[in-house]
DNA sequence: CTGTTAGCGCGTTCAA
DNA sequence: TTGAACGCGCTAACAG
């Protein structure tokens, strides 16, 4: 293995002439920088990370937390586009990333987290889909051990920036998209359309979110609105279906796979009334359900995510950055190339 | 940051025995032995695994390497087990694992790659889904630079391992209980059932033994047999369906996305007769096809993968490991919990 | 069985 | 502007 050592030889300059164009700083003569970028290509030199990392104390590894539940398999989209957008800007950013579920964490303290990832040289972490009922996860935040940046939660502090979608206004807009573009299903003579919501979970930071963006959109349109809890659960959002939308026009959900679920309970009952789902994944419409959504971008997020990261771990101050969405219409036909 | 001169210093013996203990070499009496773990346990000490990496020049870190096709969403769930399983076997087995995904490699030289790897200290790799075509990796693992296991591709030589099911028996298998299951579906008077058959990419490494195994179930069942390459693409195995599929009584996929393309494509013509997948998805229930696929424990498979990686660089030999399958059928009720 | 010592490859003072 | 030297935390001979 050629080390720095051989290209400093290689250039005749000092080892840490080489280390100082390498890191890019500044009082390096052009002629010798230029030496020693010769020697470089010359001797196929690559810089390694881990002795870099040793020696600077700092290894700029930044550490993926999430949690893909193995029940809903459905979802998984999600968190493949966290990982490819996550994965894609630390390879650009030069910075490498571990993916850590949380199942891999179970049973651990916050305190025996913190080691492991110290151990592994971690630095910062990027938290996706964290819910109050994590505890530990939200303890390990809030410690500061780390650089972190969540997405889809709040916490914003100088350590910690705060990435995501505006929930309120996601949820508000494809409410009134979908309550708009069906005036048909309003039974006739009837006074106020009705809407079920089907909100996720109460220990959700997103929830409360959106659950307020769909009060707004009820308010404005002069609809009435009754809101469960579906937990995210898909066979749950079924329940509720069957029982509470049994006399709605609409059914909202705060996720597409309780949307499925809601739309195949409806099936069996015979009924068919608008409902559209949240996240855009793929999943909707191979479930036959073409409906709207909103477009969430995980990739981009996550993408955005570990780029924020990278800029706490150089001194900047964390901040909430709020990304932008879009309202689509699910189709199988778009989904098959 | 505690290190391990701290532990020594506290336990009041040399650097080495405290590395010794650590890493459960062999010469150490009992009692210093629990000095040494007092020490450890009191200071709260935590092996830096980059120092130990740079110093042992052997990481134990392996890379995954795979490639989630971006435009087929629906089979995510495919690459998240592979990943769910292999960062759990790397948890257990602590070694470190990092994600890397073919776009990620893109217009990059096998000596580029090589290079890349050796700096993040990677020491395996796995490599999931290899096609013949993807020459720069085949390349790579030709290299033998790296330990290597490869899933479901024929390489296995002193320095690789090669893990997967048979395809050939599963294929068989498959295709004959679908077959069987459904007598009723040849028409009255045919003299031999007709089976169209999709297979994958001729260049994929289990094409082949795939397409074997549908041609001995074709002919332990006399049924006449028709096979076309559906390039695991949903769209084209759904044309092909419309066309080659019309006079059929069964249709039979290589890929669980090829069968929903089927499908769909059947239903528009009018026609239902039994199709089958493989891969066992959950999108397949969804998608609401109730039918037969192989049931391939992706999770298993990548888990069984990197105990694998773990075994040569142990110093063991490469060698194959054939998992076992199992054929299930997927049913929309069966997913949703 | 235990301790001493020499690196691993690199970043970083501090003189020159 | 350059280079020599030290140390990051640890492993691995080797000596005792």
């Amino acid at each position: 293995m050629v080390s720095i050592k051989d290209v400093a030889k290689h250039a005749g300059v000092a080892i840490s002439t080489v280390s100082k164009v390498l890191n890019n700083y500044p009082n390096v003569t052009e002629t010798t920088k230029n030496k020693v970028n010769r020697a470089i290509k010359e001797l196929n030199y690559v810089p390694n990370s881990i002795a870099a990392a040793l020696s600077s104390k700092h290894s700029g590894r930044v550490a993926l937390l999430m949690d893909p539940v193995r029940e809903t398999r459905g979802a998984d989209q999600i968190y493949m586009e966290y990982i490819l957008g996550a994965l894609d800007s630390a390879r650009e950013l030069g910075i490498d990333a571990i993916t850590v579920f949380f199942s891999m964490l179970e049973n651990m303290t916050v305190d025996d987290i913190t080691r492991y990832l110290r151990s592994q040289g971690v630095q910062a972490i990027v938290v996706f889909g964290l819910s109050q009922e994590t505890k530990v996860i939200r303890n390990l935040i809030q410690e500061e051990d780390f650089f972190t940046v969540v997405v889809d939660a709040p916490f914003v502090t100088d350590g910690i920036t705060s990435v995501g979608i505006d929930h309120t206004e996601a949820q508000y807009q494809v409410a009134v998209k979908t309550i708009k573009e069906n005036p048909g299903s309003v039974q006739p003579g009837e006074s106020a359309p009705s809407v079920l919501y089907i909100a996720g979970r109460g220990a959700d930071y997103t929830t409360a979110d959106r659950t307020k963006g769909m009060k707004k959109a009820a308010e404005e349109l002069k609809v009435s609105l009754s809101i469960r809890y579906g937990d995210f659960s898909e066979a749950k959002a079924g329940s509720i279906a069957r029982v509470t939308g049994r006399d709605k026009d609409f059914i909202i959900c705060a996720s597409d796979l309780m949307a499925i679920g809601a739309v195949n309970a409806l099936k069996e009952t015979g009924r068919n009334i608008p409902v559209c789902g949240f996240d855009g994944i793929a999943l909707m419409a191979y479930a036959g359900c073409d409906m709207n959504t909103v477009r969430q971008d995980f990739y981009e997020i996550a993408n955005t995510a570990v780029k924020e990261a990278k800029r706490l771990m150089d001194g900047e101050k964390g901040r909430q950055v709020v990304m932008p969405h879009r309202i689509v219409r699910m189709a199988y036909s778009d989904i098959v190339k």
